[in-house]
DNA sequence: TCGAGTATTGCAAACGTTTGCATAAAGATG
DNA sequence: CATCTTTATGCAAACGTTTGCAATACTCGA
């Protein structure tokens, strides 16, 4: 049986109530406590091995020290980043994250890993890379507890969120390729039913407009963001003759594009050029390295847990993307074609 | 104020330790309630939006459905996989899962996480991929929670582990090589204080050894398992002429390795084999892909997880190991030489 | 109609801590 | 010496739940 305060108390001769003032080192009213009662507590406490039992504590004050992090069933490469930002800020508080794994599609699992987080009376909760189904998000709201979601913007005002703003990124990618001469550009391995993926492809089609390219809807092949979806797309784009370009859903769609295009004897850059989204590791990892639309994801994970600790009124923003420069894209004069 | 099992008492007009049973459902030893009654309690329950409280739950119980994960503060790329086998198995038993970071040198940060997670009063604690100093490790044993270490073998009998073995894994990356033909080879990027590192060296001299291969201390060129120490390690190697292969510490360092390689124009394979550790999806996605020695990552967060959730008592294990064919390694004909 | 048996529910203590208020002791002031 | 402060500590309630035991209400056979 372990510890608690009581026994420390009876052995040291005080109340609990001493003793508890003084392992959490409270300040009462008056100056304090006798500096020999001061030491002798926390010896004992340090000889008896005792530590603090947090679900009594986290009863009685009726607030936690925990942040609650929901991630995505398939944690996407990114997430890593983004929850050591979430960690570098909670730790300097003094927090305890907890994480629960939801479904992306699965509306049960969401619910789930809701009612796990939020039965902890979490501080706070932190929504990685989901976007919720209707009942669910109602669930999030009522359950009055600081919520905000990382790296997809939401639709609706109520859904505070921090991101990357999806459409820049489709339309910057787009544009560099269009900049460095290419005109037959294909866009792959986008989710394009997520909302992620429906606003990049926006931006894909806004830059091709202002640059009054025609769209084709055989240049753009679905995906889920995977490196498999990489190769099949390279599969499909060999019977696109025309095509110069390649704008990547995501940096692991790049490599399976890139390698599976190598296998058929494609010579990346000077065959085709492919540009990249997020900014990874990765990048600097494949060959040739990767010309990519970097996201700030560390950055997310920090400012969404600084927003949740400071319990001030949570409000959306996007963090900056900015084009990180590989060796995949080469520059396309026109007489070429 | 959040509504509490005596509000729902209330307004049910029953008792609260009803409602409790009900909610939790309980089989009392006869057999049950009143249907009726079971239906209204629920009903109200969920109208009035109840949620458990857990912090109550275990305190009475003193049992909480929570394991702790301890990570080193700069999570390896094979993390991941331990804890998707880890939550995999947690929410097969509805068991939530809270994660510190403790640095893997800092004493200080480790005891700092010890702590976080011990006096949540969970149910197990998975140490991945670290070791504790001796004073951590005694904290750890009184601290009266069943443990496990993941993926770095325990030297002291009672820090039970799941592990590969390393010297195994060092022996047959070595040994792969030497069967392809390949005398003159290279111990890149290992972390050579470390357990992990010093056996792998161990199974690397013990392979060489074996076949009457002399020993070189300028073969061995210590890293940190990173992607940078493929690189420098790669400027070093292109000083030893005779060099034909190269075993790397991670599959990171080989990456590693081989980029820096191929700036050097040198082809690899046929210039210089390379042989990884770890057997990541990064193998695949780098050219050529790489041979590698495959941990079982997955298994070891779902085994480790079993263990402690059967609260049955707790043994180290080694994991599988295999060899993951790419095309990194080519067959050396003697009278190359 | 009377128990006996059973089905359904309630009572109250307990878990370990925090904290507003009360109190005792000691010192200061007149 | 009486009174007032100040300082250091204790009392007891409260947090929301579970659970052993007790109690009530019903059913049924004789």
């Amino acid at each position: 049986m372990a510890t608690t305060i009581k026994d420390i108390a009876r052995i040291a001769g005080v109340s609990p109530s001493t003793v508890s003032r003084i392992l959490s080192n409270k300040k009462t009213l008056s100056s304090g406590y006798a500096p020999e009662t001061i030491s002798k507590i926390n010896q004992i406490a340090k000889d008896l091995n005792y530590r603090k039992n947090r679900s009594a504590i986290e009863l009685v004050t009726k607030t936690s020290q925990v942040l609650g992090i929901i991630l995505p069933a398939s944690p996407t490469n990114f997430a890593q980043e983004i929850i050591a930002g979430i960690q570098k800020v909670a730790s300097l508080h003094d927090i305890d994250v907890i994480i629960a794994y939801a479904g992306e599609d699965s509306e049960l699992l969401q619910m789930q890993a809701l009612k796990t987080i939020s039965e902890r009376s979490v501080r706070g909760i932190l929504l990685l890379g989901i976007t919720l189904s209707a009942t669910n998000a109602q669930f999030l709201r009522a359950s009055d507890i600081p919520y905000i979601f990382l790296s997809v913007a939401q639709p609706e005002p109520d859904l505070p969120f921090i991101a990357s703003n999806d459409f820049d990124i489709g339309y910057q990618a787009t544009n560099y390729l269009i900049m460095h001469g290419h005109r037959e550009i294909a866009f792959v391995g986008a989710d394009i039913p997520s909302c992620v993926g429906q606003l990049r492809l926006d931006g894909y089609r806004q830059a091709l407009k202002d640059h009054q390219i025609a769209y084709r809807a055989d240049y753009v092949i679905p995906g889920n963001w995977l490196y498999e979806d990489g190769i099949q797309a390279m599969n499909m784009l060999e019977k696109l003759p025309h095509l110069t370009a390649v704008v990547a859903g995501s940096d692991l769609v790049a490599a399976g594009v890139i390698n599976r295009a190598r296998q058929l004897h494609h010579h990346i850059p000077s065959d085709l050029s492919i540009i990249g989204i997020d900014g990874t590791a990765l990048c600097d990892i494949i060959y040739p390295q990767l010309t990519s639309i970097q996201q700030s994801f560390y950055e997310m994970g920090v400012k969404g847990t600084e927003q949740l600790i400071r319990q001030a009124n949570i409000t959306s923003s996007y963090t900056p993307i900015c084009t990180k420069k590989g060796g995949s894209v080469a520059t396309r004069n026109k007489q070429n074609e």
